[in-house]
DNA sequence: TGTAGCATGTAAGCCGTTACATGATTGA
DNA sequence: TCAATCATGTAACGGCTTACATGCTACA
């Protein structure tokens, strides 16, 4: 048995596992980061650029995905496909039965746990921050959302952004609820 | 100007700054993990215990923190207190405006988004163990905000708490929904 | 002509985990 | 007496980020 991947492994096979229905040349690892700050960062991480690499060579060590090179006058451009052991190797992790349990690193609840230190507009001005921000994200993944329309083969994808869709909305009622209570703890 | 804290050092921070108010000896390494793992661990990490006696030991350096030791019989009990120093520095990053964003790692919804590749059943068992899971840290969190009660000094991390668990609620009811969709899906 | 985007990598380093090592105290 | 809990640390290492380094291509 090879050495287990990592979930980010994971994360950009199942970026080419769904890229290899389309008959394609496979991608490049340029191409990778762009999908993954599509659909990746709103689940997962979008990993650097420099991580996508590392992790491609890994993946090609292992058998998990071929690369072939295109060498286009003087500049070579290296195009990743998915391998049948890869997609193997994909389809297992899937079916693992899993306790993971979502991790959450959330710095405005952690800031708010200690909201006795701060200026009660600080608190407010903390909360309104991250109202908007959730706002510019909601509209991001409503662009993603929107490109995945109701096509059979984005299913999933579209499931899983309508799930993002509604978190955020859940969010946002939630925390300008904690606005008016914590205006009122004010006075 | 020291060397910048990590979030996880002001987190640590914050658990003793709270521990300071009520005139105690401090806390000793393995007391700040269980307080971690009380409250920290839903809105960011628990640290490990090697991690925390880690970051001990660099507050300790840069004048965060003072320890005393305990020499009781052979054994020593290191107690840590924040210092004034530490508290000015905490109440400053609470008011440094931030933009940070969440960060969530969602194994669940990650999975979700290659559904296509998984048995019907698969996906459903996914999904209904993950709500399982989140009941259980529903009423984890639960306990935790029924120590807090309404204190006064307890306002803010009951108020955080009650986002968590609104949170939950909403993640879980989330989830039923998607249960549904993708038995309907099935057939 | 210059800048944004395409494209690929290496190096250094931090944060944090697991594994290892050790020993005292308390209560069933 | 034996297990659980209290208590403190070191070592090895992995994942990931930032910074650095390089150069082509298309377009305004």
């Amino acid at each position: 048995m090879a050495a287990p991947l990592t979930t980010t492994s994971y994360a950009l096979l199942g970026l080419l596992v769904f890229d290899s229905g389309t008959e394609s040349e496979g991608l490049t690892g340029y191409e990778l980061k762009q999908r993954s700050d599509n659909t990746l960062r709103f689940y997962w991480v979008s990993p650097a650029m420099s991580q996508i690499y590392t992790e491609l060579a890994r993946l090609e060590r292992s058998g998990m995905v071929v690369a072939t090179d295109e060498v286009t006058a003087g500049r070579t451009t290296r195009r990743y496909r998915i391998t049948t052991a890869g997609s193997r190797a994909l389809t297992r992790w899937l079916h693992t039965a899993t306790d993971e349990f979502p991790t959450l690193k959330h710095p405005v609840a952690l800031r708010l746990l200690m909201g006795a230190l701060m200026d009660p507009d600080a608190v407010d001005d903390l909360l309104r921050t991250y109202v908007d921000a959730l706002r510019v994200r909601r509209a991001e993944l409503q662009v993603v959302r929107d490109m995945l329309g109701d096509a059979e083969e984005f299913r999933f994808p579209a499931l899983v952004a309508d799930w993002g869709r509604a978190y955020y909305d859940a969010e946002e009622s939630i925390t300008l609820q904690l606005i008016d209570r914590v205006r009122r703890l004010g006075r």
